[in-house]
DNA sequence: TCGACTTATGGTCACTCTGACTATAAGTCA
DNA sequence: TGACTTATAGTCAGAGTGACCATAAGTCGA
């Protein structure tokens, strides 16, 4: 038996490495359109396997913290964002999802506002990228954004998950504009509104945004609930 | 340092425990009323800790296994049955979940079909339960039972799963006793009707059950699909 | 200052979906 | 044969939605 085998032999008796990773998702304006697009912070591998690539931020599970804190706190440490919502995703345990170890990650989706997002500590090894035009990432990460993506798509049609992407005020024009660019649609303004309208939560201010180049739109503010941090999340439905 | 406060440490040094398990749904007539009724097999943990109580079917994550397989195998070990409909539930990870380790459980729900249930192999170990009627389960499984409870109804009022609690043909009338079941109230039989018969995926049959003390009722077939085994699969919206 | 332009906002109309309800069909059972 | 039960078809009013039109209220350039 040469070391190889042995080595091959040894892991396969060692448990499953278990590691949360999170996808951010942050509303930043297109270099092109100017339009707000989904954009999502990776941070680059500093260590084999996938090293120099980019991949989710996450880590292993420490012993003294829940799922839910491990997320949020180590996405704290490598981007230095704390999402206010931030909800599981699902657990990912493929075979081959990593070379050289069997690896459970456990992955967490999160939504930041403008401002938060824009206090995120970009450096060297880490960057924001659009959500539509991402290389090819560390693991199978990838395929955990595209979940990811449809994931917010999807609950985006029914729950009031838009606003945790805008900031404390906004235009009914800014929500459209975030269901646009997440569901890649155009949406009537008038319809829309009227059904925005509809829903409860949303709470128009007295006031009204000026410095446009036409008539003042009024601002709203959402006042729904916060997801609970320890709560279950329910997850949208329809079929893939 | 004493002998406990040895054992506490160097267990916070050991990675978390990682284990798979599932939730079963299967319908059995309800004792009282005939009528079907939810019913999910539980099997006694048979060491500590809560030895003796009543826990659900699930094991370690065998290392050449993905979690689906783990799930679908674990399954069939413990209490024989293999069903059609798999899904990931939510990974469970609180601090507190099991005394004296910690515990990462990544938990799937099933569906399985009467017949099916039927060939379980009961025994002093493995026994059925009434889901709605559950006394206090091992770890934190009353709580994930449900949850599991809640997605299911969730999903029934979206996708097309209730076909998966039934066998290969069945009358309108049996499927709504399903959503009846699951769902806890009752539903109009012609706009039931109504519904189905607009839903893409059932499909009349050219045969009628017979032996009832009424007008015969024509059977359907499921004609859908079956979610892929290694899918992730959608999951319901609104609010818990 | 005025008129063009842009987005905000309010409203209409036809169509679909849904719950409540009525009526008839086709068996069994006494 | 008639009562009884469920199956099945259809009607009707109200809610919700997409397409569309009209007016409001600003800015901007001539």
């Amino acid at each position: 038996m040469n070391a190889t085998s042995a080595n091959v032999s040894e892991r396969s008796q060692q448990p499953p490495s278990l590691a949360i990773s999170t996808v951010i998702f942050a509303l930043r304006p297109s270099e092109a359109t100017g339009r707000p697009t989904l954009w999502l912070p990776l941070v680059r591998r500093i260590r084999q396997p996938y090293l120099g690539q980019w991949a989710l931020p996450g880590g292993p599970l420490a012993h003294s913290e829940s799922l839910q804190d491990a997320a949020s706190h180590n996405l704290l440490e490598t981007t230095g964002l704390a999402p206010k919502y931030l909800e599981q995703l699902y657990a990912f345990g493929g075979l081959h999802r990593s070379v050289g170890q069997r690896l459970v990650s456990i992955v967490y989706w999160a939504l930041v506002q403008p401002d938060e997002a824009a206090l995120t500590r970009d450096s060297e090894n880490v960057r924001w990228f659009r959500a539509d035009r991402l290389e090819v990432l560390a693991f199978d990460h990838n395929e955990i954004v595209e979940y990811a993506l449809w994931r917010l798509r999807n609950k985006m049609e029914y729950g009031s998950i838009a606003y945790h992407l805008l900031g404390e005020r906004f235009t009914l024009a800014q929500v459209r504009e975030v269901y646009e660019a997440v569901l890649d649609k155009q949406l009537d303004p008038a319809n829309f509104r009227r059904q925005l309208r509809a829903t409860p939560h949303i709470e128009p201010t007295d006031d009204y945004l000026t410095g446009t180049r036409h008539r003042p739109p009024r601002l709203y503010r959402y006042a729904g609930p916060v997801p609970d941090a320890g709560a279950r999340q329910p997850q949208p439905a329809r079929s893939p």
